[in-house]
DNA sequence: ATGGTAGCGCTGCTA
């Protein structure tokens, strides 16, 4: 089974691409990111013409996370049960059950500064990310949390010479180190294990093609998946070009038997 | 290079 995520920056402007990518890369399951529409503008009919079923939770110009899945898609839920009611009420986590692995599609808030209050809606948030993954199931079932989780994990995820304060800090660090301690895998750096390559480029300053980024678009998995998983990629090819995303898809592939 | 680009939508916010 192949599961991929990517941020796309806005579904309207890049359905072509993601259309193309799916005609090439073929993943069984996609989750997306930033899609910027409400759910009345998915646009449904383009993915099912290439066999994929479809969950949406978005609210219009900001946000939005989709699931595409071509082994079905059951069980949906939108967002998580949240610790501070007065905590805005955004379309970042989507969960669905597809081929008989339990998987959410993630859009982590930025977190914009550490001394800004979004900095600790970004902590709060990831707080109850994981309380609601790790409730919710045992580490021993097949679990995939993807998506843009605004974390750079360690610093060979980092190019020299970014400042990327809100996204290296130790507190959103410790936070993904819970999912890990509970029992999930960074599965690019199981294969990868210190090869600094990055999956988001500022659009600013060509960083692109300097080569300065962040890998901040992860899948974590649990053991029955990360263990069966033989293949991680993320497809740079897919960030050249007219109109990219400034983020980069990520793929793996698991024999799921 | 503390600037710069992109998306949404029409003013400034978000990233």
């Amino acid at each position: 089974m192949r599961i991929a995520t990517w941020n796309v920056n806005s579904l309207n402007v890049r359905l072509g691409r993601v259309e193309e990518w799916l005609d090439y890369a073929r993943p069984d399951v996609l989750c997306m990111q930033e899609t910027k529409l409400a759910d009345a503008a998915f646009p449904y009919l383009a993915f099912e013409a290439r066999g994929y079923e479809a969950a949406h939770h978005g609210q219009g110009r900001w946000n939005g996370v989709a699931i595409l899945s071509r082994v079905g898609i059951d069980d949906v839920v939108a967002g998580m049960p949240r610790s501070t009611p007065t905590d805005p009420d955004e379309a970042r986590l989507l969960t669905a059950t597809c081929g008989g692995v339990r998987v959410s599609s993630v859009y982590v808030p930025n977190g914009r500064s550490l001394t800004d209050d979004h900095y600790q809606y970004k902590l709060r948030w990831l707080a109850d990310l994981r309380s609601f993954v790790t409730t919710a199931a045992d580490p021993t079932a097949p679990r995939v949390v993807a998506g843009d989780f605004n974390i750079a994990p360690a610093d060979n995820d980092v190019a020299p010479g970014i400042r990327a304060d809100t996204h290296t800090s130790p507190a959103v660090r410790g936070a993904l180190g819970g999912l890990l301690e509970w029992g999930m895998v960074d599965v690019f750096r199981q294969h990868h294990p210190v090869e600094p390559i990055y999956s988001w480029w500022d659009y600013r300053a060509g960083d692109f093609h300097k080569g300065r980024g962040l890998r901040i678009d992860l899948l974590l998995a649990t053991a029955p998946v990360a263990g069966r998983t033989s293949f991680v990629l993320i497809d740079r090819q897919a960030r050249k070009g007219k109109l990219p995303s400034d983020h980069a898809p990520v793929l793996l592939d698991a024999d799921l038997g």
